[in-house]
RNA sequence: GGGCGAUUAGCUCAGUUGGUUAGAGCGCCACGCUUACAACGUGGAUGUCGGGGGUUCGAGUCCCUCAUCGCCCACCA
């Protein structure tokens, strides 16, 4: 047994942490076996992504998983928490990538010899950079407590989700809902790849309008000779195939206006002077410019065209909406290739085409005149500009600040491309997602989120799967053409057909016929696409591919190989697809591809529906939507049951934490200097449901350990100086951005004040955990009588009872916030503050001393269970000592105590327990206590010095309060002398009115006439103001007529109440005058 | 441009279906090392509940409106 008086006034955190978590994981307690007859409950982590280390936003929503798990662990669920991490497509090559490039000078094309070997050691590498920030995160994890079974540990891209994903892919593949299109993408010129839509951030730019002439060819007389267009990206003109007029400029400028004058009506005042110059000029273009567009707009229905600049090509004018007649000169250039809206135009004008100028590094391609081929945009740009300028074409140049698209991972501009993409049909799959949450399937929580998950969702945009990336699951899809020399349809036609037979045989032949799925390209009919579902299949499709290329390996006589010989005569076989897939498509499949899918294995079963998802609301969307209609489409069930979105983490600005901000939290150091019990508590704490949980953060300086504030400016400083031993010390920044003198500094860490609550709290509850097992020393266990119980005993297990009901059903909403407050208000204020203090008393009067060490061991039984979620260290350090003096506890039935805390039964709610009366009986004890320990400290009276008090109330609170005269002693140094109707003031006394009492501490030693009248004067005014409002409220004939009888009442009683305090203060000062 | 959320003490936040004189933690002030705890105890001070309207006998709470901040989505030749 530990010598329970040895145990340290504070708490320990990072022995206790050192000491349970390897405990726990060899009892087995986070592991979960499919065939446990008990109810399952299953959380799916978001996996953390492996590009770096986990932030205070992972800690938060691990937290909360945890909390959830625990508790349902204790709750007798068979709960099985699934880790895991994500392999996160692009962000993790961009980062691997970008230390290539800063740390050797490569980049991923220069990595290997040949294309081939460049892809082999990037991907190598990222393997490394994976298996180091892996095992970090898992370390984060399991320092942050989190009860994960770490048996089943997965990976989106180890070989089971490899298959998961083959196997998705394959399915929506031979169900018609991959193709494969040309879209505009974003095109990231650096990593070389598309990337979605919310991978793009939008920069404010300083760039310029420039307007250009472009000739009409062969104008009429009286026509125009020319028409202006105006652009801020002058490249693109190269790749232009039209200009644009409205169909109809009157129309469109009566539109203009009328939308104007609608807003024209409420904009404020400073908007006015803005919306009147529109105003004009619209008016100015019905005077000037109308008849003209008119005109250019009847020659863009004859076919007029256009010389396209600097190219010596023509191009057309056409006809469309798009081109608004109150905007610049009212003409459009189209640029079908690059740019999204002029894209949309194409598609509603398909004769005049699109051409694409882009290579896929960001340079010009032979489309354009020679003297531009291999030129970036940029370099480009200023050359049109000049040439146009030269050719006296550029009209004006105006100065206009854009809004520029940049990739957020590699963070360059983005180049809007046209490109060949695969993608995902979404209008059923998005159907049935909708409709998953709409009918109340899947809960999402907060409500408030289903619109955002709705509207996403409604838009059913096709879902781009393919990136240009080395780093993730590559598309499974060869493609095949078929040779000829036909040129009749029916006659390639009928090689087609032929191809198809051969194929067939051959994959027969291969015994892969079920794992392949043969697609025929809706416009180029001899190109074929082969998506392999198996292993099996994908090394026959690559084997063959191979073996056709060297035509000297000579193929066997086997009859097997027959067809493979026929095919190779008829068909050229693709290298598999270069691509990989977007990291959102192995995402989506989390919930039943950690459970085993494809196989139908017993976990599947028994865990999946999964029961709750945790995570944050930004990726509501890109995630939880997928997952929804992935689960939906392969297991034909929902993933999970209900989602809860969790609030963010913000600095003390408000503002969200990255390290490209430099505000970052490293999770760690919260649990290195305040521990992982008070980081989780002080999460739980702030988790509200509708704020966000902001923290300012502050540095620790590593000299003297002074809390600096962290300000905007000081978070990207390579080094800080602390404010008060003005010695300096790195930050995270230093890392980055610091020289290496810098980074040789000593670090501060970055932390958070805010959890000091939470260390207090658990240095609280430890010493008052001390404190019971030292007093419990001798304690043996024996149920009690009920009729033994004290007063102060049946209103702690009231008030025990309702807390386990409050934070039973504010976890089981979570309401986090709620129930840490709940919590904390019982083990401090009512457990430690009052019963603690009393039982003090309690334990000096032997025959006392049993029934108080009973209750105080039970209550802290249940205390530690129901904090065991938020504070699972502290708990079982706890739990194991008070097993060795206490084994069997509880009140007037005895249990023995588990072994650990973590398995030990979730506390009920004990009805029997439950009394309003005595919980309000408990109170008036602690006014009167209250009152008298006022009076003292606005007396002055010295803390050791023993005053005598008196009470004058009526006979039932005597009875009450009587009992409690060895409480007032020890908790007050106040010894009563008197209670009762009759009792009177000693002649030098302090008064307080309570409600139905008076307290009276006899000062005669202290007095001071003065002090004291201005003290009761002060009451008196209060007192009096009270009256006053309450006697307004009652005069009022609405109140006492419209308002229900019983708040009437209530306030009637009130002010009688009232009153009465109020003569009686009013005698007191009569008394002293 | 559309949507969502926030605005309560110096700071970070609670505040149930509208009903006494609006709460907590930190910080602040005073006193106290009383054998669980100074990471503590006891007591105290601190608010035009963002502004303006409205509904109501009664509004921090419901409605309208304005302002500020934050987030999401869309768009920007």
């Amino acid at each position: 047994m530990s010598n329970l008086k040895d145990l340290p006034a504070q708490y320990d955190h990072a022995a206790a942490q050192a000491k349970w978590y390897p405990y726990w994981e060899k009892q087995g307690y986070f592991h979960a076996d499919a065939d446990d007859p008990r109810p399952p409950y299953c959380v799916v982590i978001p996996p953390p992504n492996v590009t770096g280390a986990l932030h205070l936003g992972h800690a938060l929503n691990n937290t909360l998983q945890d909390i959830l798990c625990r508790m349902k662990r204790m709750q007798g669920y068979n709960v099985l928490w699934m880790p895991g991490t994500d392999h996160a497509g692009i962000a993790t090559q961009a980062v691997v990538e970008r230390r290539l490039f800063e740390e050797e000078g490569k980049t991923r094309h220069t990595l290997g010899k040949t294309p081939q070997e460049s892809r082999e050691k990037l991907v190598a590498r990222i393997w490394q950079w994976k298996e180091q920030y892996e095992k970090r995160i898992l370390s984060q994890l399991k320092q942050l407590g989190c009860s994960c079974d770490w048996q089943r540990l997965r990976f989106t891209l180890d070989d089971q989700c490899a298959r998961a994903v083959r196997e998705t892919f394959f399915k929506l593949f031979a169900d018609n809902k991959i193709y494969r299109g040309k879209r505009l993408v974003n095109w990231d010129t650096f990593l070389q790849t598309a990337v979605s839509d919310d991978e793009v951030f939008h920069e404010p730019t300083k760039g310029h309008f420039w307007h250009f002439n472009y000739p009409v060819v062969d104008p009429r007389p009286g026509e125009p000779t020319h028409v202006t267009i105006a652009t801020t990206r002058p490249e693109t003109m190269l790749g232009d195939t039209a200009v644009a007029v409205h169909p109809d400029p009157a129309k469109a400028l009566d539109k203009a206006e009328e939308a104007l004058n609608r807003k024209r009506l409420d904009a404020p005042e400073k908007e006015q002077a803005e919306i009147q110059a529109q105003c004009d000029s619209i008016a100015a273009r019905r005077k000037t410019k109308l008849q003209e567009l008119e005109t250019l707009r009847d020659m863009a229905k004859r076919g007029v065209k256009l010389e396209l600049p600097l190219t010596g090509r023509t191009i057309s004018l056409i006809a469309d909406e798009w081109a608004k007649p109150e905007l610049g000169s009212g003409c459009v250039k189209i640029t079908p290739a690059h740019d999204e809206n002029d894209y949309q135009v194409w598609q509603r004008n398909l004769a005049i085409g699109a051409i694409n100028i882009m290579n896929t590094d960001g340079t010009l391609n032979d489309s354009v005149p020679e003297k531009y081929r291999g030129l970036t945009m940029k370099k480009a740009r200023e050359a049109v500009i000049a040439d146009m300028e030269a050719a006296e074409l550029l009209v004006e140049t105006e100065d206009r600040e854009i809004e520029l698209a940049h990739s957020d991972r590699s963070k360059t501009p983005i180049e809007p491309y046209l490109a060949d993409q695969w993608f995902v049909k979404m209008d059923e799959l998005a159907q049935s997602a909708m409709d998953a949450v709409s009918d109340g399937w899947v809960k999402i929580i907060p409500e408030r989120y289903k619109k955002t998950y709705i509207d996403w969702l409604s838009e059913k945009r096709d879902w781009p799967v393919g990136r240009q990336l080395w780093w993730g699951h590559r598309v499974p899809v060869w493609e095949i053409v078929v040779h000829t020399t036909k040129n009749v349809t029916s006659e390639i036609e009928r090689e087609i057909g032929d191809f198809r037979d051969v194929f067939n045989r051959f994959i027969k032949a291969c015994g892969i016929e079920n794992d392949i799925c043969l697609v025929q390209d809706e416009r180029r009919r001899v190109v074929f696409r082969v998506c392999a579902r198996s292993e099996e299949a994908m090394s026959e499709l690559e084997g063959f591919r191979k073996r056709y290329k060297s035509l000297s390996d000579p193929p066997s006589t086997d009859p097997r190989f027959e067809p493979e010989l026929s095919l190779r005569s008829i068909a050229t076989i693709e290298p598999q697809s270069e691509e990989v897939l977007d990291t959102w498509f192995s995402s989506a499949l989390w919930p039943h591809s950690t459970l085993g899918w494809p196989e139908q294995t017993p976990e599947l079963a028994h865990f999946y529906p999964t029961s709750t998802l945790i995570t944050s609301r930004d990726i509501i969307t890109l995630w939880v939507a997928r997952m929804v209609l992935a689960g939906l489409y392969n297991m034909h069930e929902i993933p999970f049951h209900e989602v809860f979105i969790h609030p963010k983490i913000l600095d003390g600005y408000g503002e969200t934490m990255s390290k490209s901000k430099g505000n970052g939290v490293d999770p760690l150091d919260v649990i290195e200097k305040f521990g992982a019990d008070s980081l989780r508590f002080g999460i739980a704490y702030l988790c509200t449901e509708t704020q966000d949980v902001r923290l300012p953060v502050e540095f620790e300086c590593p000299h003297c350990h002074a809390l600096i504030p962290q300000t905007k400016k000081n978070r990207t400083l390579p080094r800080v100086e602390c404010d008060k031993c003005k010695q300096p010390f790195g930050t995270q920044w230093s890392q980055s951005h610091g020289t290496a003198e810098d980074q040789a500094l000593p670090r501060g860490a970055a932390v958070s004040e805010r959890f000091e609550l939470g260390r207090n709290f658990c240095n609280k509850l430890w010493n008052a955990s001390r404190f019971a097992l030292m007093n419990l020393e001798d304690f043996s266990a024996a149920p009690v009588k009920d009729s033994e119980l004290l007063l102060e005993d049946r209103w702690l297990l009231s008030r025990l009872a309702t807390v386990t009901g409050e934070v039973t059903q504010a976890l089981a909403e979570y309401r986090f916030a709620d129930a840490a407050r709940s919590l904390y208000g019982f083990a401090w204020d009512e457990f430690c503050s009052f019963y603690i203090e009393m039982v003090k008393a309690r334990f000096a009067v032997p025959e006392q001393r049993a029934v108080a060490q009973q209750v105080l061991a039970h209550v802290l039984d249940s205390l530690l269970r129901l904090l065991h979620p938020m504070t699972p260290f502290l708990t079982e350090e706890v739990w194991q000592l008070l097993g060795e003096v206490a084994p069997h506890r509880g009140v007037l039935k005895h249990d023995r105590a588990t072994k650990s805390v973590c398995v030990a039964a979730w506390p009920e709610v004990d009805e029997q327990w439950i009394d309003k009366t005595i919980e309000a009986q408990f109170a008036k004890f602690q006014t009167v206590m209250g009152a008298v320990r006022n009076i003292r400290m606005e007396k002055n009276i010295p803390p050791r010095e023993p005053v005598q008090f008196s009470v004058k109330c009526d006979a039932e609170t005597v009875k009450l309060l009587k009992p409690m005269e060895p409480y007032f002693l020890s908790m007050a140094g106040a010894t009563a002398t008197a209670w009762g109707p009759n009792v009177l003031p000693p002649e030098r006394a302090a008064s307080k009115p309570l409600e139905g009492m008076e307290v009276h501490v006899d000062i005669s030693a202290f007095f001071d006439m003065g002090a004291e009248r201005a003290r009761l004067e002060k009451e008196r005014d209060q007192l009096a103001k009270f009256v006053n409002s309450l006697n307004a409220k009652l005069s009022n004939e609405n109140f006492v007529s419209r308002a229900p009888a019983n708040v009437v009442e209530e306030q009637r009683a009130k002010l009688a109440e009232v009153r009465e305090q109020l003569q009686s203060v009013e005698a007191a000062l009569g008394k002293l005058a």
